[in-house]
DNA sequence: AGCGAAACGGACGGGGGCGTCCGTTAGCTT
DNA sequence: AAGCTAACGGACGCCCCCGTCCGTTTCGCT
C-alpha cells in the first residue's frame, strides 16, 4: 500500500517528495516540530495541497524525516557497544545522543512524544533503549558505572536535555555538552 | 501610575483582581504559560475584557500570578543559607527548587522565559542567583560541592529540570526528585 | 504529437486565539 | 433613593493554522 506512496511513478513527484523531506528536516531542526506545516510548503516552494498528498499527517512527514536521524541514533548506540571499554562506550552513547538532540529541536520532541500511528518509530527507539541497557549492564559489570543505575535514569537525562532551550543551536550544543559531562559524573560509580 | 490598578476603588473590582490571580496560578501551572487568556476568563467567570482591563497583557498576569512563587524560591534560598551546613543548604536548594518546578509548570516557563517587560521579575532572579552564588561559595569552603562548580551549572539544571515533562504532576515531582538527586551526586566533590 | 492520468496549487471553510469596542450593569456617593 | 461613573462582558474583526476540494498543468506513454 505504501509501495504507491514511496516509490511515485512521475520524476516531479519523486523529486518532490525528496524535496520535502529535505526542508522538513531544516524546518524541524530549527524550528521544532510546532512548525506549521504551511512553512515546509512555502520553503519547498509547493503548494499545501501537495505537501499533504505526499504526508497526509504530520506524523508520517516527521517519522520520514527522522529516520535517518534516528538510524544515527542506532548507529552510536552500536558504536557504543563495539568499544571494547563498556563504559568509555556508554559515555560516548550520552555525549553523543545529548549532542543530536541538542542539534535538532524537533527531533528532540519526535523522541520523546510518542505519536500514536507512528508506530515503527516508537518501536525503533525502544529497540535501542534495549541495547542501551545491555551496554549499561556491561559497563556496571565493568565497575565504573553506578550498580543503581536504571534505565529510567536514561530518559530522564534525555527529557532533561530537551529542556535546554537557547537562543543560537551553537549555544545549545554548548550547553547540552556541559550537561551531558555533569550526568556522566553523575553516573559514574 | 499602578496605585490605581493595584487598588481599584470598586468591591467587584477587588475581588475579581484576585480572583484572576488565583485562577491564573492555577491553570498555568496545570496547563502551563501557553494557556490561553480566555480559559482563565472562562474559569474566573468573567470576560476577556475584563481580564484584559485587569492585566493587559500575559506578562503582566504572569508576574503578579508567580510573585508568590518567586517569594517561595526566595525562602528556600535564605533557609538553605541559613542552614549550619552549606553542603546540606545546598542540596536543599537544589531540591526544594527542582520540586517548585515540577510543580508548577508555568512557573519554569516564566523563571527560564525573560519578559521583555517583566524588568523587576528578572531582577528579582538575579538577586536569588546572586544569594545561591554565595551559598556556592560556602559548601566549596566546606570542600562537599566541587571547585570546577559554576553558577551556570545550576541555571543549566534549572532548564533541564523544565524539560521533564509527565502526563500527570505526580509524575512529574517524582522524576524531578531523582532528577535533583543525581544532578546533586555530579556536584558532591 | 496527442492523449489520459497523475500531480500540482490556489482557494475555501472551519476552528481557535488575540485584543478591543461599546452598550449594559451595578457599586459608590450625596 | 437617585444619579454618576467605574466596571463588566458579549460580540466583533483580525490573524494564523489546519485539512480539503477542484480546476489546471505537466509528465509519460503510445
Amino acid at each position: 500500500m505504501t509501495g504507491r506512496l514511496t516509490h511515485p511513478t512521475r520524476s516531479d513527484a519523486r523529486y518532490n517528495r525528496e524535496h520535502i523531506l529535505d526542508v522538513a528536516r531544516e524546518v524541524f531542526a530549527t524550528e521544532g516540530l510546532t512548525a506549521p506545516m504551511r512553512e515546509i510548503a512555502r520553503r519547498a516552494g509547493i503548494g499545501p495541497a501537495t505537501l499533504y498528498r505526499h504526508f497526509p499527517t504530520k506524523e508520517l512527514l516527521a517519522t520520514e524525516a527522522f529516520a535517518a536521524q534516528m538510524a544515527a541514533c542506532e548507529t552510536v548506540v552500536d558504536e557504543g557497544l563495539a568499544d571494547p571499554d563498556p563504559w568509555r562506550g556508554f559515555c560516548s552513547v550520552i555525549e553523543r545522543i545529548c549532542e543530536l538532540h541538542a542539534r535538532d529541536r524537533g527531533f528532540t520532541a519526535a523522541f520523546t512524544t510518542s505519536f500514536p500511528h507512528a508506530v515503527d518509530f516508537t518501536a525503533r527507539r525502544e529497540r535501542t533503549l534495549a541495547l542501551v541497557a545491555k551496554l549499561a549492564g556491561e559497563a556496571k559489570k565493568s565497575g565504573r558505572l553506578r550498580q543503581d543505575f536504571v534505565l529510567d535514569d536514561l530518559v530522564l537525562v534525555l527529557m532533561a536535555n530537551g529542556g535546554i532551550h537557547a537562543a543560537s543551536p551553537a549555544t545549545r550544543v554548548a550547553a547540552s555538552r556541559r550537561f551531558a559531562a555533569l550526568v556522566i559524573r553523575a553516573f559514574e560509580a
